[in-house]
DNA sequence: TGTACTATTTATAACCG
DNA sequence: TCGGTTATAAATAGTAC
């Protein structure tokens, strides 16, 4: 979650593992202790680390099993109406995942209506912008094309994360429109410092080409 | 935790608590979710709301039941081990607490050389430095008064974090080192573009006399 | 009440000794 | 492995609709 965005999935490697469960679980404890200090909620968990038998629980053994069970004693009714709580869960997970794709597609479209004008004042003028302006006018592409690589890998990851956060993923990722595999990391570097504007004119249009992907 | 430091103490206003509940309910189901899919563990919480009998719970009843019994089988010994996980999570906040000022405080202190290297300096040659040179020591002083006043103020919302963060409140603010109440919000603006430069040199003194809290 | 936004604070992955 | 640091992603308090 820093330094790099992390895939959810599980770590193979066991140090890493190790780490990265005792940096969470301090973090986890913390929040379940605001929550309970803040909101006065009766709260309780319990976790089993990764090579040791007795869990961490909080916030005390006496306190997970008082409960545990009143959460046990209440109607069988009850308990079922959250009982699929983690596959609710999911769905909201998913739910809110296709609402932010969907805004990152509109968002998309948006970018290439852009793109599209930069092609149309290209087209139109190509022979008659200088060099300097065909720079210009190059940068500003480039830009829009990292943008638009920026949102295509947000959404993949996205992705990734619903299809990897639950044995249901097979299930969860059907309930995604399927989106098309990223394209390969292009670099779109454009520099045109020399050598006549046709040159310039050609690196451009390849430039764009790329861009309709 | 945003906009504000939030103060970790129970919320009194009634709505304001159940919003509160709601997101950090969100966040802390995610944080589960993922330590489960990160590390593999097995894991589970019960969060009872504010206003509700039916408690929220992860992954799912039935899993919250197997990891329940799971921690029942253990024997008693080893589950006796953790039993004051509250306690114990409690006294490493406030060890981790008091490390924290301790380093502001030596943090401080070198500040406090700094400035003394200042008064120093002013104390010399305060007749013979121009009045832009006063200005430019003004105004490095000031910037030395105010990391001085931030350190100060985040200790103190550290002394409160801890003191608010349980019922031991009380308990757990005798283990800290009493700290001196915060010193008056004091703006040391210092701007002096016109006058003497003698006028400049008591605008000085009196600044650092300040200083000497 | 719920959703959305934004400024900030917090959590934490990668790194280092 | 452990504790500390740093850069960055994530969570969220306050706000507005």
């Amino acid at each position: 979650m820093t330094r790099e965005k992390v895939k959810l999935c599980h770590i193979a490697n066991d140090s890493a593992r190790k780490t990265t469960f005792k940096k969470r679980k301090k973090g986890l404890l913390k929040k379940v202790s605001e929550i309970h200090t803040l909101c006065g909620t009766d709260t309780c968990a319990i976790i089993y680390g990764p090579y040791d038998n007795q869990p961490d629980v909080w916030p005390s053994n006496h306190e997970v099993e008082r409960i545990v069970s009143k959460f046990k004693r209440m109607p069988e009714m009850k308990q079922s109406k959250k009982t699929e709580n983690q596959n609710s869960f999911l769905r909201w997970r998913i739910m809110k995942s296709n609402e932010h794709l969907q805004k990152q597609r509109n968002d998309n479209r948006e970018k290439e209506m852009t793109d599209v004008m930069f092609q149309t004042l290209a087209g139109k003028s190509l022979h008659s912008l200088s060099l300097m302006e065909l720079n210009d006018l190059g940068s500003m592409i480039e830009q829009q094309l990292k943008e638009i690589d920026k949102i295509q890998s947000d959404a993949n990851s996205i992705m990734a994360t619903v299809a990897g956060s639950s044995s249901s993923a097979a299930a969860a990722a059907t309930l995604l429109t399927p989106t098309p595999p990223p394209p390969p990391p292009t670099d779109h570097g454009v520099m045109m410092n020399d050598g006549d504007s046709y040159q310039a004119a050609a690196a451009l249009m390849e430039l764009m080409n790329h861009k309709i992907l």
